[in-house]
DNA sequence: TCCGTCCTAAACCGTTTGGTTGAATAGGAC
DNA sequence: GTCCTATTCAACCAAACGGTTTAGGACGGA
């Protein structure tokens, strides 16, 4: 079972009708009902998929009267950019490296013997 | 099923064993037996891993012998990423500009009159 | 109080997922 | 050719997913 946060959150986003609840959430809280007009499947689907982003982290459900506003919580979209933008980055740099290992390799058969001085490591 | 492209690389990512391997393959190109004795799994069930980032299109397999070194396809991060950043922008403009009717409404109350040039909107 | 509305709970069902084991295929080394 | 190694294929399994239907509970208004 997906037990850490991280995997339910991406899980919670893999699914197209999750993704337009938050994208309907992030233009104000709505109630159960008003969300689920918006769908073919049943008002206790959508109740589910709320449900399943709840339990992500990235909504609330409040209550007011017999109602439960939902309410979108943006900041939980952060662990999964930091997330993709830290092996975003840490598979530039590696060609980056790769790229000066080359550039080494040219410099090498253009000028042999001035080679180490593009050999970056750590 | 998740048919859309979304779907499947957020979904592929939904995995510990999956981000993992997805983290290992920013160090560089791995063939299957390599990155299997990570893990405490069977070497099929990562293959089976592998398979699913491949649906994803977040990594491709090469062929050289009987080997096939596994790469990944960072480049495909991107529309997650792009998702993200595109409705927490959304949400964040959403409260500014509730912000906006606040401060004009407390404007209201310190000087009446003077209140429709805070109502920004759309 | 009674009614209608809003939402949740529970049971059920077909399909997908994440893993297993066992067998098959294909290259390289000898 | 024969063997070893790297990988894939196939069958199977339990559990989770995404939906349904039916029922139930809680609040607000007449």
């Amino acid at each position: 079972m997906l037990t850490d946060q991280l995997s339910r959150t991406f899980a919670a986003l893999a699914d197209p009708t999750r993704r337009d609840l938050v994208a309907r959430l992030t233009l104000g809280d709505a109630t159960l009902g008003e969300l689920a007009g918006s769908y073919e499947m049943s008002l206790q689907a959508v109740s589910k998929h709320l449900t399943v982003l709840e339990r992500a982290g990235l909504v609330t459900r409040g209550q007011a009267g017999t109602r439960r506003p939902v309410h979108l919580e943006v900041a939980m979209l952060d662990p999964l950019t930091d997330w993709l933008e830290r092996y975003r980055q840490q598979a530039e740099q590696r060609y980056q490296r790769l790229d000066a290992v080359l550039a080494g390799l040219a410099a090498d058969e253009a000028y042999p013997g001035t080679a180490d001085q593009n050999q970056e490591e750590r």
